[in-house]
DNA sequence: GAATATTGGTTGCTTTTGTAACTATCAAGC
DNA sequence: GCTTGATAGTTACAAAAGCAACCAATATTC
C-alpha cells in the first residue's frame, strides 16, 4: 500500500475542475438562450472564425459530428445561424451566423472573458502560460 | 472584436483536457471490467480509504447519489463490494470491497499511478505543484 | 465510365446522465 | 408519542451522449 490518493490522480482532478468551471458558466448560455455545451461550442467557432463547414467545426472542436449536426440543428431552430450550400460540392453546406447569432456570440464572448478571467486572477503571466500549455498538451490540441 | 481565442477559455480546456486523459484510463477499467468511470471513482474510494457510506463517497467525491447509487449496485453485481447493515441507523449501510473488489483496486491503482506519471512527465515538482493546486481549486476541493 | 471507396452529414437505437419523486428511517418540536 | 422535517438511498422518467447504420455526393481505380 502506498499513498496515492484519488486526488494525486490528474485526471481525476482535471474531470472535476472541468465540471465546475463548465457549471458555472453554463448558467449563461443555459438559462438565457436554452443553449446546450455543444451548441455554445460552435456559437464560438463561427463567431470566432466566420463561416465554416460543420465538418472544420467537428477537426477543430474535437468533437463528433453528431453532436455538432445536433447542435447546428438546434442553433438553426434558434435562428443563430443559415447554411449556405456549396456549389462546388452539395455534400458540404457552409454554416453562418444570423444577425441574432452574432448578437449573442458577441454578448457570451465577454461574459467568457469574464469568466476566464475570474479563474485565472490570482496567476501570474508565467503560470497562466504553464497552465495553458499543460492543458493544451493534455488535450492534445498540438498547434505545433 | 477581440483577439479572446477558444483556446483562451479554460474552462475549453479544461474539458477537452480532462476528456482526454479520462478517455485514455478509460481503456483500463472498461474494457477489462465493463466498469463505468463512476463505478472506478467508487472503487478507488473503497480501495483507498476502507468502508464507508454511500453518502461519505458522494461527499468526498462531490457526486450525485443517484450516481454512487447506481455505482454501486453495478460494483455489487460484479461481486466488488457487499453491503454491511448498519445497526444504530437502519438507513445507512457500510461499503465494504470483497477480495475481489480490492484486487481488482490494487491493479488498476497500479495502472493509475502509471498514467498519472505519464501525463506529469514533464514537470518539474514546483510546476507539478501549481498544475494540482490549480485543479485542486477550480474543483473546490478545498480540503483547506 | 462503371464499380468501389471515401466523405459530409443525418437518423435511429442504446447507454448514460440528470432530475424529481418516492420509500424508509431517524431527529426535533411540541 | 405524534406530527413535521430532514436524511440515506432507490427508482422512474426525461434529456443527452455514443455508436452504428444510413443516404447522398464525390473521388478513385481499373
Amino acid at each position: 500500500m502506498n499513498n496515492f490518493d484519488i486526488e494525486d490522480f490528474t485526471p481525476y482532478l482535471l474531470n472535476r475542475a472541468a465540471e465546475q468551471a463548465s457549471l458555472r458558466f453554463q448558467a449563461q448560455y443555459r438559462d438565457t438562450y436554452g443553449m446546450l455545451r455543444t451548441e455554445w461550442r460552435v456559437l464560438f467557432h463561427l463567431g470566432r472564425f466566420g463561416e465554416m463547414t460543420a465538418r472544420s467545426i467537428c477537426d477543430r472542436a474535437g468533437t463528433h459530428k453528431t453532436k455538432v449536426s445536433r447542435a447546428v440543428a438546434a442553433l438553426e431552430r434558434k435562428r443563430f445561424l443559415k447554411r449556405i450550400p456549396d456549389d462546388q460540392d452539395k455534400r458540404c453546406e457552409t454554416l453562418q451566423l444570423t444577425r441574432a447569432g452574432k448578437t449573442t456570440f458577441y454578448k457570451l464572448l465577454a461574459e467568457a472573458q469574464r469568466h476566464d478571467a475570474a479563474l485565472l486572477a490570482s496567476y501570474s503571466q508565467d503560470e497562466r502560460a504553464l497552465l495553458r500549455r499543460f492543458l493544451l498538451r493534455v488535450a492534445e490540441i498540438s498547434r505545433a
